[in-house]
DNA sequence: CTATGTTTAAGCAGGG
DNA sequence: CCCTGCTTAAACATAG
């Protein structure tokens, strides 16, 4: 069905209308532009409109989003109630914005200690922040749907329906990158995404088994067992700190090339010995696309060892059992800090160009030696920011985090990215949904949102 | 049992 | 056309 994200441009027309009727989420008023909005754009903006011409509108500028959705204190607000301590609703203020500001904060968080990471970062508290405290938007309207789907064929439906432009890993990291901790639990996770985006409401069996699935498929996410401390299900999950940056480009649309990393640990005990633990362990870590990197230190940390091992290659061999990281306590986490900025510090390379490949490397240094510099072929233009970016979610959501506030849920901040019809949209994709009508089966989902990123190369 | 995790496999789309 | 990334579906396995 529906394959991954893929939103062709168009119409924006459509989506315009949406908003217009959208019940509600024509808020978009104020917002924070300034940060994000900026970053983010900025680069952008440049890119060539190709798709569908991006009327100017709204002004892509500034923007954004805003809304004023929270409800606070009533009614809805969490529906989960998982750990978080979740505040009240109500506190409030609204700040909000200040942190968008600084721009990018996120990546200030984090990037700025390990370790801070947890303390001082934002308030990071709790492993999840707590978003999910609030999460009324959604409410509103569509809520009562709770259910899912229904017909709506409607256009009508607002963005809400409409399926986020993020592919479930850019999910995942998303909710990872925020999380104080960085790391979650599955649930957590799950959490994240369901209050930040409202279309996640639905269906859920079949995206959290995607969900599931692209934890364990993917060598980018690595299972960090719970300390005895915490009891409970599964275990956490956080980044491999090798993954560098997979959405370098600012895009969560789509990664450039997958993390992989051939490496495997073989934990100690190799339990069951299997052959396919070299001792030495190097890991090595490539996309799939190109050139694999190695990774001449591997941080101690553990890396999980290859998940589908040669999967296609070799069928053999089979898939060790170890998966999990031998950290011994959650409190390690694969360098928090490298991977927080290499995804939310938009290096600032300007854009390398397409040309020259390897200019980028050799900006992070930091992270250089990790970060795969590889860069990808593709990415053409697109450089940091982009509307999809977490950064713009990020960065609200964070401050709203730390407010605790409202949350903005994706329509929210989306707004402009979708809404605007103007802009923003246009930038990175082009609103396409189609959503509904079509499908017959199910409602809202609508194959593919996202467009590309900008490049309309081809 | 249910929540978590792993895997396999099919299909679609983007891109070279 | 082929490779790669992503999404789904589903069968299993395991832990709480």
């Amino acid at each position: 069905m529906l394959s991954a994200v893929k939103m062709e441009g168009h119409d924006h027309a459509d989506w315009s209308g949406y908003y217009g009727d959208a019940e509600g989420y024509s808020s978009f008023g104020s917002l924070t532009a300034g940060g994000l909005g900026m970053t983010t754009m900025g680069g952008y903006m440049s890119a060539p409109p190709g798709m569908s011409g991006l009327p100017g509108g709204g002004g892509m500028a500034g923007s954004p989003v805003n809304v004023s959705y929270m409800n606070p204190g009533g009614g809805g607000v969490s529906h989960h109630h998982h750990a978080v301590p979740g505040m009240s609703p109500g506190t409030g203020a609204m700040h909000a914005m200040g942190a968008a500001a600084g721009g990018m904060m996120s990546a200030g968080g984090g990037s700025t200690s390990p370790l801070g990471a947890q303390s001082a970062s934002m308030n990071a508290l709790t492993p999840y922040g707590g978003v999910s405290v609030m999460s009324p938007v959604y409410g509103g309207h569509q809520a009562n749907l709770g259910r899912a789907r229904e017909p709506p064929k409607s256009y009508r439906r607002s963005y809400t329906h409409a399926k986020p432009p993020y592919s479930y890993i850019s999910l995942i990291t998303m909710a990872l990158q925020q999380s104080g901790s960085k790391m979650l639990t599955l649930n957590e996770i799950y959490q994240w995404i369901m209050d930040l985006f409202p279309f996640y409401r639905q269906n859920q069996q079949r995206w959290q088994n995607s969900i599931r699935h692209s934890l364990s498929f993917n060598d980018c996410f690595i299972k960090v067992p719970r300390s005895s401390d915490k009891p409970g299900k599964g275990s956490f999950w956080a980044l491999h700190p090798d993954s560098g940056n997979m959405f370098e480009n600012g895009c969560y649309l789509r990664r450039q090339k997958r993390f992989k990393c051939e490496i495997k640990v073989c934990k100690e005990p190799a339990a069951g010995g299997k052959p396919s633990c070299e001792a030495g362990a190097v890991a090595s870590c490539t996309d799939s696309r190109g050139a694999g990197t190695e990774s001449p230190q591997v941080h101690a940390s553990p890396v999980k060892e290859t998940k589908r091992a040669a999967a296609a290659a070799a069928s053999e061999s089979k898939p060790l059992r170890a998966h999990e990281v031998s950290t011994t306590s959650p409190a390690r986490l694969p360098s928090p800090a490298l991977q927080t900025h290499q995804l939310f510090a938009h290096h600032h390379h300007p854009h390398h160009h397409p040309n020259h490949p390897h200019s980028v490397l050799v900006h992070d240094a930091h992270t250089a030696g990790q970060l795969k510099p590889e860069h990808h072929p593709l990415h053409h233009h697109y450089s940091f920011n982009h509307p999809f970016s977490i950064n713009n979610l990020m960065s609200e959501q964070q401050s709203h985090q730390q407010h605790r506030m409202d949350l903005r849920t994706y329509d929210q901040v989306m707004g402009y990215g979708y809404g605007s019809t103007a802009g923003s949209g246009a930038l990175c994709m082009g609103p396409k949904a189609s959503f509904d009508g079509s499908t017959p089966a199910d409602t809202s989902y609508y194959q593919g949102v996202y467009s590309r990123p900008v490049m309309n190369s081809t």
